[in-house]
DNA sequence: TATATTCAGTCTCTAATATAGACTGAGTCT
DNA sequence: AGACTCAGTCTATATTAGAGACTGAATATA
């Protein structure tokens, strides 16, 4: 097979600095909630398992950072703050669901593999 | 707006577990390079900016156990090894260009954002 | 009236992870 | 003889993530 033309360089490093953020343990989750509806804080939690207080705070601060979602913050007591992705973090989410589905179809695929590999390496 | 229906839970969670996978820091810029074709260990480290020894070997090794990549062997002195995405690694390889064709034509409006936010937080 | 609960965080302490950089081994090159 | 190459590994340090206590004021409960 003929090796494909190699991406300008240019264009590497500019995917690189904008998926260093999305390329992240969290954010993919995130944005996938936020797909679905606006959210408050609670909800994302509930919803993104296992993710901790402090790491949902510091990843919506820099999706709300890098224009992919608005905070509204309503003072109540108790506060109550909503989530929801801009129509650029809507534009988003779309490669993104395109993998997440890609993922999702191919689960059992991966943990095959792996099932296969670990079975090579363990004698 | 409506809101969108929820993914079914099921497909959440199997997309997460692969997501976990594919979406640490190092793994989308390794299968991209190596979407441009074959590459030995040390053409991959120079090519992935920033990136360790010790990270490139792990998460090639991730690759490798989940079927993306295969690893050849050459007992030379010095060696060569020879990393080559798979036929399902070329398959992940397309949602993963599309995410990655999506960051790098919207780098501008990311970094427009985030100076936009900067502003408006520093004082 | 006293107490518990709620939410959206923050803070601190500890645990896990990533990085930098030295080291390896044997064959070519100078 | 000495330097250089490659694909790692190893160790020590630095960065990052996680667990869990704490906040404050209104409402709900006993």
């Amino acid at each position: 097979m003929e090796p494909m033309a190699a991406p300008s360089p240019g264009k590497c490093h500019k995917a690189n600095e904008v998926i260093a953020l999305i390329g992240d343990k969290w954010t993919v989750h995130i944005v996938m909630q936020l797909a679905t509806g606006k959210k408050r804080f609670s909800e994302i939690e509930r919803s993104v398992d296992g993710i901790s207080r402090k790491m949902l705070t510091t990843t919506l601060r820099g999706l709300e950072r890098d224009g992919y979602v608005t905070r509204e913050v309503f003072p109540t007591i108790p506060p109550r703050v909503e989530y929801e992705l801009t129509n650029f973090g809507r534009e988003l989410s779309c490669p993104l669901r395109a993998l997440g589905d890609w993922a999702a179809a191919n689960h059992d695929r991966v943990l095959a593999a792996r099932r296969a590999y670990d079975n090579r390496v363990e004698d």
